[in-house]
DNA sequence: AGCGAGTATGGTAGCGGTACCAATTTTATC
DNA sequence: GATAAAATTGGTACCGCTACCATACTCGCT
C-alpha cells in the first residue's frame, strides 16, 4: 500500500527534478556539485529543470548523505563591537546554503584554548573558522596545529605557510588613507598604533609610513603612540598625543574605528572641532564609525563576504588535509576607503604656519 | 556483500545506543524527544547508554527524517551595535542543539517588510523570530499576521494576544535603577526617553517617573527630552538639557547605553566630571557602556538566553499555529541592575543647595 | 474468565541526497 | 573496423533518524 508524501509542503526533490529533466537523480546530483562527466547539453537540460521548479538541494539530506564533513567550529574570543555580528551573519548565510553546521563557541584567549578546541572536537566539528583576534593568538594556533585540524584564520596580517587565511591589504588600505589625508593637504601627522600582537597594526602603520615617505615626509616629523584598539587606550593614546605642548598634528590616524572614536571625543572635549582643527581617520568601518558625530573617515572590510569565504574555505581545507595534497590557500578581498565628516582640508595658516 | 561503513570518523548513532542499551532505536528516539510512554527504567537505561557513548543526535538527519518544523527565519533591522551579535550567538547555539535551521535576513522595516518576509516563507521558514525593533513594526507584524506564519516577539514592551513574546520587565528595570539614583541622594533629574515607536521606551519612563513618585519628586522638577535610542539624538537631547541655564540634573537616565554614552561625552566636553558632577545611567547593557569612559550604570538584559529561548518558542508557536489550540505565550526573563562608575554619590552642596 | 482500552515496545519504510559500482555510450588506437 | 580506454549515465544501497502501524503486554471491568 502507498502512503501518500509525509511533506506535501516541500518544495521540488532531487527526484522531481530528474523526472522533469528525462535523466536520473544522479545526474541532477553530479550537475548540482560541480558537472563533473555530464554532458554539456545534458547539464543544461537539468539547469533548466532546476530553474523551472525552483529547486534547491535540501542541505539536511545533502550532509546526511554525502561523507562531506559539515561540523565548523566558529571560535571567537572578544572583537571590536559589531564585527562578530557582521561576521556571523555572512558565515550563517553560507553554511545554511551549503548545509554546513555552525558552532559558534567563546574562547578567552590563553589558557582555556585547548579546553574550548576539546571540547569542539569532541563534538564532532571537522575544521574550524577563527576572526580576529583570535587568528593570531600563538597559544590558539599551536593547539590546533597540535590537534590536527584544519582551520581558517580570517584577517591576519600577513599569509601563513600552513594555513588558510582570508584577509584584506592592510598595508595598500593604509597607504590609500594617508594618500586621502596628504591630498587634504595634511603635513603633520599623529597615528595610533594597534595591539602589538596583532599583525594588521604593524602593516597598518607601514602602510600610513610608505605614504609618507612617498611624500617626502621624514618620520621624524610624526607623532606615534601605542593603543590597543580599545576605545579607553585610544582615549589615552590621544591624551599623550594632543596634551603635548609640541606642535599638534593636524590629522591623526588612528589603527582602528574605537581609537578614532575615542581620539574624536577627546579633541572635542578639549575644544577642538572635527575636522576643522584637526581631521581623524579611523579603519574598519565598523557601527561606531557612523554612530559618533562626526561620523568617521575609514577604510571598510567587507567582513560578511569574508565570513562567507571563510565557511567555503574551511570545507576546502578539510578535504585537503584529508587527502594531503596542496598547500593552503590565501585569499584577499577587496577594501573600499570610506570617506566621511571626520576628516577635512588642513586648518588655514592663520597661527602655525604663518608663525614659521 | 556487505559493505564496511562509510564514515568510521562520525560518533555513535542512534542504532548503537539501543544495541547497547538493549532496546530498539524506536524507544531511544522517544526517550531524545520528549519521553513519553516509557517506561521509567527503560528510560534510565537508555539515558546510561547515552552518556557512555557520548551520543548527539545528528540535526541532520533529524530534520530530514522528522516532518517537524526545522527552518526559522530570523529578521533584523538594525538593532544597537552589539545586541545583534549576543542574540545571534544565543539563537544559534540553540538552534544547532535542537537541529533547527535558521535562516537570517535583513529586513529594512518600511516596505520591503512584504517583500523579504515572502522570500523567506518561499524559502520554506516555518516560522520567525523577531529581535527590536521590528518586534514591534506594525507593517511586519501586520504581514506576518496576513500570512499566518508563527512569529515570536522579543523585546517588546508589553505582551501580545495574537503573538508569543519574550521580554524583561522594563517598567520594574527602570523604577530600580531610579531607586539606585535615589539611593546617592540624587533629587534632581534628567531623562532622556527612547525612540516613540518602541513601547520599551514608555515602559522605562513610567517606571522612572513612578519610582520619582514613591520618592515624593514631582514630575515638574524632572527635565526629559526625546531621544532615538541613537547615539546622536542622545547627543542632541544631552544638548538641550545641559545648555540650559535653569538649575542642572545630578543625574541623567538615558533610556538606552548609546544615549548614555553620548551623554558622557558631552558632559566632558563641557567641562562636567562624571560621576563627580554628574551621574549617568543607561539601560541595555550594550558593548558601548564598557567601551566609554567612565563604564555605565545600566541594566542588563540576558540577550543570548531570550534568544534561545525565542528558538524553543518559535517551535512551539509552529505547533500551536498548527493545531488551533492554545495562546502564544508570554514569557518574561530576569534583569539584572549593573552598578559600575557612571553613577555616584550626589555633588556636595557646596554650590548649588548651598545657595538655596 | 473474557474482553476492550490503554500502555510499552518493535518493525518497516521512507525523508532527500550521495557513494559506489555496473551498464552504456562515446572516443581513441592500432 | 575491431577492440581497448575513457567518458557518461543509471541502479542500488545506504546516511541517521522518525512517522506510522503492528504487536505484546498490563490492567480494570462486566
Amino acid at each position: 500500500m502507498i502512503r501518500p508524501r509525509r511533506r506535501a509542503i516541500q518544495g521540488a526533490t532531487i527526484r522531481d527534478v530528474a523526472e522533469r529533466a528525462g535523466v536520473s537523480p544522479m545526474t541532477v546530483s553530479r550537475v548540482i556539485n560541480f558537472g563533473d562527466n555530464v554532458r554539456s547539453e545534458t547539464r543544461e537540460l537539468v539547469n533548466a529543470a532546476i530553474l523551472e521548479l525552483n529547486y534547491t538541494p535540501s542541505p539536511a539530506a545533502r550532509s546526511l548523505a554525502g561523507s562531506l564533513p559539515y561540523r565548523i567550529g566558529l571560535l571567537y574570543d572578544n572583537p571590536s563591537t559589531g564585527y562578530l555580528s557582521e561576521f556571523l551573519i555572512g558565515a550563517l548565510d553560507e553554511s545554511s546554503r551549503t548545509g554546513a553546521q555552525v558552532l559558534v563557541e567563546k574562547c578567552v584567549e590563553t589558557e582555556l584554548a585547548a579546553a574550548t578546541l576539546g571540547k569542539l572536537l569532541r563534538a564532532g566539528v571537522d575544521g574550524l573558522i577563527l576572526p580576529p583576534p583570535l587568528c593570531e593568538s600563538l597559544e590558539v594556533l599551536a593547539e590546533i596545529r597540535r590537534a590536527g585540524a584544519a582551520a581558517v584564520s580570517v584577517g591576519p596580517g600577513h599569509p601563513s605557510a600552513d594555513m588558510a587565511t582570508i584577509r584584506i591589504d592592510n598595508e595598500a588600505a593604509a597607504r590609500e588613507l594617508t594618500e586621502h589625508l596628504l591630498g587634504l593637504g595634511h603635513r603633520r601627522f599623529g597615528f595610533i598604533k594597534g595591539h602589538p600582537n596583532q599583525t594588521v597594526s604593524d602593516k597598518r602603520l607601514s602602510g600610513f609610513l610608505a605614504a609618507l615617505a612617498e611624500a617626502g615626509i621624514s618620520r621624524e616629523s610624526v607623532r606615534i603612540e601605542q593603543g590597543y584598539f580599545t576605545y579607553r587606550s585610544g582615549l589615552e593614546a590621544a591624551e599623550k598625543m594632543l596634551d603635548d605642548s609640541g606642535p599638534l598634528p593636524t590629522a591623526i590616524f588612528a589603527a582602528n574605528d574605537d581609537m578614532a572614536a575615542a581620539t574624536a571625543a577627546l579633541a572635542h572635549r578639549l575644544g577642538y572641532e572635527v575636522p576643522e582643527d584637526l581631521s581623524i581617520v579611523g579603519f574598519d568601518d565598523q557601527p561606531i564609525s557612523v554612530a559618533v558625530w562626526p561620523a568617521l573617515t575609514t577604510v571598510h572590510q567587507p567582513v560578511a563576504a569574508m565570513a562567507r569565504a571563510a565557511v567555503d574555505l574551511v570545507m576546502d581545507e578539510i578535504r585537503r588535509m584529508r587527502s594531503g595534497v596542496g598547500t593552503p590557500h590565501q585569499l584577499m578581498h577587496p577594501y573600499t576607503l570610506i570617506v566621511r565628516e571626520s576628516s577635512g582640508p588642513v586648518p588655514q595658516p592663520a597661527s602655525a604656519s604663518a608663525a614659521k
